[in-house]
DNA sequence: TGTTATGCATAAGAAAATTATGTATATATT
DNA sequence: AATATATACATAATTTTCTTATGCATAACA
């Protein structure tokens, strides 16, 4: 992941919240929708996802289809049951965080 | 800083921030508030806060003062006139950000 | 034919945090 | 009087997460 090092420790989060949306997706199809979504502000870099996308694997929280297309190779990841549910959790944690940081930044909205 | 890791990063915005506002501040002081502000739910550990603070100080956009209340040491930290432009940037960079994961978790709302 | 795009992967190093200590004073509790 | 909690700083060892730099391979484009 590039840019202002805000966006460390939500590399996780923003992977499975995709795979929610979109049912499975590859790791090179989440770098650039990422980047689509972003207008080209977050750019993930295959060094800091491919060992998340494992990561997350390893932890049964997402399962792995590999498939051949036009010749090459895809891996295609989705949420598995634990997934899913460990999701809504990263997902509500991510909107208290949110509302945290926007507490911080403009304190005076916050009533 | 503790709890759910999608505050790693964020820790010098806050920071930052909160001298902005308060003028000046001294470690402790920034762990209360911002427990305060976050309902308990973000707690920053003094093992992320000095060295943090140390770091600012050192690229010259903090300013310390040490003084003596009720015969316990206090050091009373400020932006630089470096760190508050600094300040500007970082906040323009946590505003993108936030809305970036808005978009991620809400992309229906982003019209 | 060389560059860009697609698609995966890992290793070395840096950055930022956690966890575990350590020191010291003040205040509240038992 | 003794003990625990709060205040106030600090650092060292380790872990987590990311960047940077590689590496391999196929497809498409100029």
């Amino acid at each position: 992941m590039k840019n202002s090092q805000l966006y460390k420790g939500s590399l996780n989060t923003i992977i499975m919240k995709l795979l929610e949306e979109k049912g499975r997706m590859y790791g090179y199809e989440i770098t650039q929708k990422v980047k689509e979504i972003t207008k080209g502000e977050l750019n993930i870099t295959e060094g800091a996802l491919y060992p998340a996308l494992h990561k997350l694997e390893a932890e049964g929280l997402l399962d792995v289809e590999v498939e051949k297309v036009d010749n090459r190779l895809r891996k295609y990841y989705k949420l598995t049951e634990k997934g899913t549910t460990e999701t809504v959790n990263r997902l509500s944690e991510l909107e208290e965080f949110i509302k945290n940081m926007q507490t911080i930044v403009n304190p005076k909205l916050s009533y």
